[in-house]
DNA sequence: TGTACATCAGTGAACGCGCGTTCACTGATGTAC
DNA sequence: TGTACATCAGTGAACGCGCGTTCACTGATGTAC
């Protein structure tokens, strides 16, 4: 094994089993069988799995974290100083998923299925890593969504972004789970890109909704 | 320990570690030595973990189904045969959610914790006995759901439930996790009620949205 | 150009640990006659 | 009323297993003189 693709070879098989089976599901001999490598191989090139887990991430969010930063550059940039919408806020983070280089055809549904699977199983050093590397953009993509959501309270809001997460996290880390419970008729296969597209408009709906209680019709009396 | 309240102490020890902890991260160890109970309890008693697993949620979700069937029932006998809104149909889960006999004060936020897991963590053992468990009240809340959505295309009514189930069990499953990110200043603590309150807006705006993505403002003029 | 040493990727085997489960057993209660 | 037996809840200790991690080691490559 030449120089140390060792290393690669170990991150791949690791972020394919993780998307698969989650992370206290999957064990380094797992990994370290698929990758063809030697079990002690994870700990003298990581340190521990948890390391181990952390590179999986970085590997593939700090490309997408500096593709999505690009993005909202060129949204704020354009001319005129009229308002992002949320519907461009969420796109841009759908459009830096489907723009950055993949390292396969499976790239984005495994990287969507890894961020779910991050806020869904308690991985307290997981979350803590995160916050630490891509606090900056998270932030930025928190200010955008307050200044295009203007109408809402700060508690509504907070709400509602752990609404939106939650719709997208759960998704993308259930691939299977949920197609079993609620039994696909058309048996067609539904891409990434597809979900996503159709995540957002529900999402922008959600987000924008009147915060009391009252029905769709009424609402429209209104406007 | 008279007669079997050992039973009664497990099911209680389980379920709120459960909750605290997520299933594979919750050892019997640490289930009998909470309920102050022989290790070897639980397999006698249960027979083996995953079926303890299974009557923690037999406890709680057989009442509440049979609260939802009754609530469902009297929607439908309402006096002249208007449809029922998604408003309505959301309002009797969280309404029975609300109504049942509960054994203690977090008996409602326990049970949605637990929810959210159920389909957060792969356990299919899990999703097997409550797709045969409660089959019925399940489809009975889908065909409901079509019913009040009639304009939708069914993969997109489909993805749109996912989506609904999405947010619902992320956002009960991760109480302290989004907390700590999303950082609240206020300070306030918002009881599992509010949240409630506050996600049947979001859910069903986000439910009837319209199809393809148009900015509001286009759709408005539609309308 | 040759030798000695250091560095580094990778290895094989074992470590201790916590897990779910099993098993032989106890002691209390119920039942039959 | 008393005795023998069966049933049942519960127990204490051990089982085997898979886990992440560690450790002494190998062999190839690079560096100094």
């Amino acid at each position: 094994m030449a120089q140390s693709d060792t290393v690669d070879r170990i991150l791949d098989a690791a972020e394919e089993l993780f998307a698969e089976r989650g992370f206290a599901e999957t064990s380094l001999r797992m990994i370290t069988s698929k990758a063809g490598v030697n079990l002690a191989a994870v700990n003298y090139h990581f340190g521990s799995k948890n390391s181990l887990i952390q590179s999986v991430f970085a590997r593939f969010l700090t490309p997408f974290s500096a593709t999505l930063e690009s993005e909202f550059d060129e949204l704020e940039a354009r001319p005129g100083d009229r308002q992002l919408t949320v519907e461009e806020i969420l796109g841009a983070l759908t459009g830096s998923a489907v723009r950055m280089p993949q390292r396969n055809e499976w790239g984005i549904s495994i990287f969507m299925r890894l961020l779910g699977l991050a806020y869904t199983q308690s991985q307290g050093h997981l979350r803590e890593f995160l916050e630490d590397e891509y606090r900056e953009v998270f932030s930025r993509f928190m200010s955008l969504l307050k200044r295009a959501t203007p109408e809402l309270s700060p508690v509504d809001r907070y709400w509602r972004i752990q609404f939106m997460l939650g719709a997208t996290a759960f998704t993308m880390s259930s691939s299977d789970a949920l197609r079993d419970i609620l039994q696909t008729k058309t048996g067609v296969e539904t891409p990434i890109q597809e979900i996503a597209a159709r995540l957002i408009p529900f999402l922008a709906a959600g987000m924008q909704a009147p915060e009391l209680m009252r029905t769709p019709r009424a609402e429209a009396s209104v406007i």
